[in-house]
DNA sequence: GCGCTCCTGCGACCATGTCGCAGGAGCGCA
DNA sequence: TGCGCTCCTGCGACATGGTCGCAGGAGCGC
């Protein structure tokens, strides 16, 4: 409960709660909770993931405070999230997983990529069309390697 | 009623049903329905857009029956759908549509532009994670000029 | 320690989409 | 033309992901 681990998690905790406060919110035991998932899950956790997570640990907060939470935590900007084309958003802390998220439609497996990639196509979108894409906030459906080989190219 | 434009409809919407007959389907009402509500709504209806369309000309058709016929329809590749980030999913006629669709977060405006402005990130894309991104099938979360200047670019 | 105000738990609600069932209709075949 | 197999449909229940309004409780400035 001491390692230097624990001492870096309890610090970022600490920071992220600070800032929440300092963006004019109170700090919360479902707020400290949902910052602790979000550290902990440091994949890309859906809501979901995050009630699940946040359930095992303190059972009395209620799935709408989570929403609400995560609400506030983006709107201090402390968290953002990626909506994978079907269904569900995933979330994470803001700043720490800023990187394009490729899904593969088959699979769901998720690949990183630098948000450099998108430079040329962000340029040639805004003097088309005079929109700024905003890479790190949506997620490019895709067929993975395994996935292109192993199926027919017809099934999309 | 015969004016050339609806010959060209009743046309396209003969087209569509003799290649979902190819593709071994039957041809019934409802499939009748969906095709000519695609034609008529060439923007991109969502399926709640498509259901109200659909209703309007033949009340007896099942919300999940539509479903079902855009599920036939996309399996027989005539029709594809977009995710436009939050929630519906939008549709069309395949190949009538094929542009990147780019959509203001803001004001919900859609914007189009060639495939070809992806080119780039889709080389680097497959170069460095082996996906094959599919460029046609999702929107692109953006935020157009109109609203970049009006708000503050804070908000996101 | 007080009290204002925000936050929470609760549950109902909404939107989008899916599923299973029983009956009806399309279409291939004779 | 008519038969019959099989697919398709209407229906309603369900699943999922998220939002809302309310009344009570807790944070934090003073």
């Amino acid at each position: 409960m001491t390692e230097p681990s624990d001492q870096a998690f309890a610090d970022q905790t600490q920071d992220l709660l600070q800032r929440l406060r300092d963006a004019g919110h109170r700090l919360t035991t479902p707020r400290r909770a949902v910052i602790e998932a979000l550290l902990i899950l440091d994949t890309h956790p859906t809501a979901d993931d995050l009630v699940a997570n946040v359930a095992s640990h303190y059972p009395e907060i209620h799935r709408s405070t989570i929403y609400r939470t995560l609400d506030a935590l983006s709107e201090a900007g402390l968290v953002s999230h990626v909506h994978l084309g079907h269904g569900s958003a995933v979330y994470h802390l803001a700043g720490s997983h800023d990187h394009l998220h490729i899904v593969c439609s088959s699979c769901d497996r998720v690949a990183h990529a630098d948000l450099g990639v998108l430079d040329d196509a962000k340029r040639k979108i805004q003097q088309r069309t005079g929109f700024e894409i905003n890479p790190g906030h949506f997620a490019i459906p895709a067929i993975c390697a395994d996935c292109l080989e192993s199926s027919s190219p017809g099934a999309c």
